[in-house]
DNA sequence: GCCCGGTTCCAACAAAAGTTAAGGACGGAG
DNA sequence: CTCCGTCCTTAACTTTTGTTGGAACCGGGC
């Protein structure tokens, strides 16, 4: 894979929340990375392991976790191709929870010792990347909220409209509808609930006549209802330089 | 107030998760810092503005929230003195949350500009106060799984160990029994139960002889069976500079 | 002292979500 | 093509949590 498409998710995100100088694209491109194939299903980082490299996700599909005592999992994020979900670890070195593909993946793996370097150089690219971080921290503002106050389907639609948003960004919403590649077990995980209930849920809202959820991707019938229901405000996502 | 008493927390907090050089402490105790007095319940942020100053906790306990729609409002964190909860409003420039006091509180305000200043003058300034950032985004990420997860009964013990071990560092724990000025309807949107809930949750950890909370006190009764309910972990607040 | 507002506490009932169990759909491996 | 495992789906039942409404408590102000 040509060096640049690599780094084309990446820039272009970059690119939405900070005003970015050419010279520090130059310098992001200059970055080595080294690219791996995952398979689904497949562990990046674990938690409580010390990472020396950072992930960014080329292609496909990953998600933050973290599994209490009782076994029960709550996913913390979900993560998309121009995102680098674990940059915290430059700075908290040892993982406080999981990063795992949910799709198979094409990521790319850059050193701490390379983004410590170019920090050093360039202060306004650490500055983006701490924004990035940043803006990290607000979307788990907002998962806590939907998690701790909405009703089930309420959370279903946020969750579903926040992965939209994203993807809208690189170019992946196809009119309708858009991946999103979770099963409902995976789903409820998501949402604090089982997956029993995730199920129920699902049913309700694809009867209701708002979204279609199967194989993987989601299909907006309703896009009024839908707005309504995930009571969605978009600020948080920080999508603009200027703000 | 003399000025080192002001920041004396702060730098009480930095030397726990990061290693500080004494000529940085230098530099952080030469930020002019103006300081204000509020009265309890009081509003210091507020969601959807425009922060020019970031806001250090002298004295008191305030608490970071969001409300949705429905006027439902969940609390993201508790902050204690020496804490800067809205130092990502450094580069996220319009607040996504509010920032309410939870008692009457000493705030100090430090100007963007000057910490941006400093940041330039000092990169490892800059990387102490994003690791800061960072820790608070864990912090996050455990209150996901809180409130996703765990049984309320859990959930309330796991709040209170945090504010413990937070407490603890800056020497606030009393043995047994440490500050948490909260009322029942405060713990409920934390908790993301109602405040009716909340009660019963109370009341069942006290006749389980776990915990007793009045007035804004907790007191463990049995640190053990505490341990236990809490299932706390306290990695996730990455309280030491070598990990 | 006494009133007043905000808490705390509680009960009864309703709704949401968890548990368990089981059948059916679907896709990949052999 | 059939078998097998994973996922989806549903039902019946239990538990947890929300809702409503009201009583008791408590501290501060008059």
């Amino acid at each position: 894979m040509p060096s640049d498409t690599i780094r084309a998710a990446l820039i272009q995100r970059l690119r939405v929340s900070s005003a970015i100088a050419d010279e520090d694209v130059k310098e992001i491109e200059a970055l080595p990375i080294s690219v791996r194939q995952y398979p689904s299903e497949r562990a990046v980082v674990r938690d409580g392991e010390r990472a020396s490299e950072c992930c960014l996700i080329v292609d496909g599909f990953c998600a933050r976790s973290k599994t209490i005592a009782s076994g029960r999992r709550q996913i913390l994020s979900l993560q998309i191709p121009g995102e680098i979900p674990d940059l915290m670890s430059l700075f908290l070195h040892v993982m406080d929870h999981d990063l795992t593909t949910l799709t198979p993946a094409t990521l790319g793996f850059i050193s701490h010792d390379n983004l410590r370097k170019l920090h050093r150089r360039s202060p306004r690219v650490a500055e983006m990347f701490w924004r990035d971080t940043l803006i990290d921290s607000a979307m788990f503002r907002e998962w806590i909220v939907n998690v701790g106050q909405r009703p089930a389907p309420a959370r279903l639609a946020h969750v579903m409209i926040e992965l939209r948003e994203r993807l809208r960004l690189i170019g992946r919403v196809d009119g309708d509808s858009f991946e999103m590649p979770l099963t409902q077990e995976q789903i409820g995980e998501a949402l604090g609930i089982t997956a029993v209930h995730a199920n129920r849920v699902i049913k309700q809202v694809r009867q209701e006549g708002v979204v279609e959820f199967s194989r993987g991707r989601v299909t907006v019938l309703d896009e009024q209802k839908f707005q309504e229901l995930a009571d969605f405000d978009g600020r948080y996502l920080h999508q603009s330089p200027t703000l």
